[in-house]
DNA sequence: GTCATAAATTTCAAACTTGAAATTGTTTTG
DNA sequence: CAAAACAATTTCAAGTTTGAAATTTATGAC
């Protein structure tokens, strides 16, 4: 066995908290988003990437900005396209390719969706001090650049 | 319309980031567990929760340490049962209660499962300064006292 | 051009997850 | 005590998520 590694240790610390706090932020938006406003969570996601990129993503992109498998952008999409908020186009030069983008009913459902869910945001972290705040948004930033 | 709030805003960025660093990271976690050790986090997190509390957690403990519905804990620990990891026990004081702790199978198993998962986040979070790490763990601890 | 390889998406089975409803058992209250 | 309220767990349907396999299309080597 290897000898115990104290830096491994207090990353493993480290993890469990971040674990902690972001499934607790998760659980909140979800039941936010269902009882507020009859939708989801992996929905909106969706729906904010596609808001973020108007003219269309490809599903593979989607993916990729997402961090979720091929596999489950189809699902999501299949489903907002049944409720008429995302629409799929062909691409003309790659017949492979896919791109989605939001309707016009999505794009007005989303925006809607948006300022309740960053007024959401707000109280649920109302408690942090802009100092924390910022920290935090900096290591974070450092963390993600891989 | 309510004014745009820049603090809303900011707590936003964090929110964004926070997610981005945390799926990143069970992604990874998830590779690893199904490719080096044929598990998953769900199952992992629960072996983790038991060995945690070796006498034995009733199912409602379970999911509110780990924050998922009682549904989500009674399928895992089915399966994990199944697989002979983990033991159910009815109470003799309280005939709904059933506690759930691991066999010695299950804790020989996740003694070999925790070592492995402690390396590997020492691995993806190599990068992270000292100071970072406890900066970090400090605020997420903070934002952890709902 | 043909064939092998690679790429984009969908399909599929299995697992995970949720919240609501049902089941079973306990406690409180009238 | 009886009945209502409450509590612990499971069951259930629907949705989410995964990774692998299948499908379709493009591209590169020859």
């Amino acid at each position: 066995m290897n000898p115990p590694d104290p830096m491994a240790r207090r990353r493993l610390k480290m993890w469990v908290r971040l674990l902690g706090v972001t499934r607790g932020a998760e659980s909140h938006l979800r039941k936010f988003l269902r009882v507020n406003h009859a939708t989801t969570l992996p929905r909106f996601d969706v729906m904010a990437a596609l808001y973020r990129r108007r003219d269309g993503v490809t599903m593979s992109e989607l993916g990729r900005m997402l961090l979720v498998s091929n596999g489950n952008a189809t699902a999501v999409v299949d489903r907002l396209e049944q409720d008429g908020m995302v629409r799929r186009t062909q691409s003309e030069t790659d017949r492979r390719t896919v791109f989605v983008a939001l309707t016009v009913d999505g794009l007005a459902r989303f925006e809607g969706l948006a300022t309740a869910h960053e007024a959401e945001i707000g109280k649920l972290f109302a408690r942090i001090s802009a100092a924390d705040l910022d920290t935090l948004t900096e290591i974070l930033k450092r963390m993600g650049k891989t």
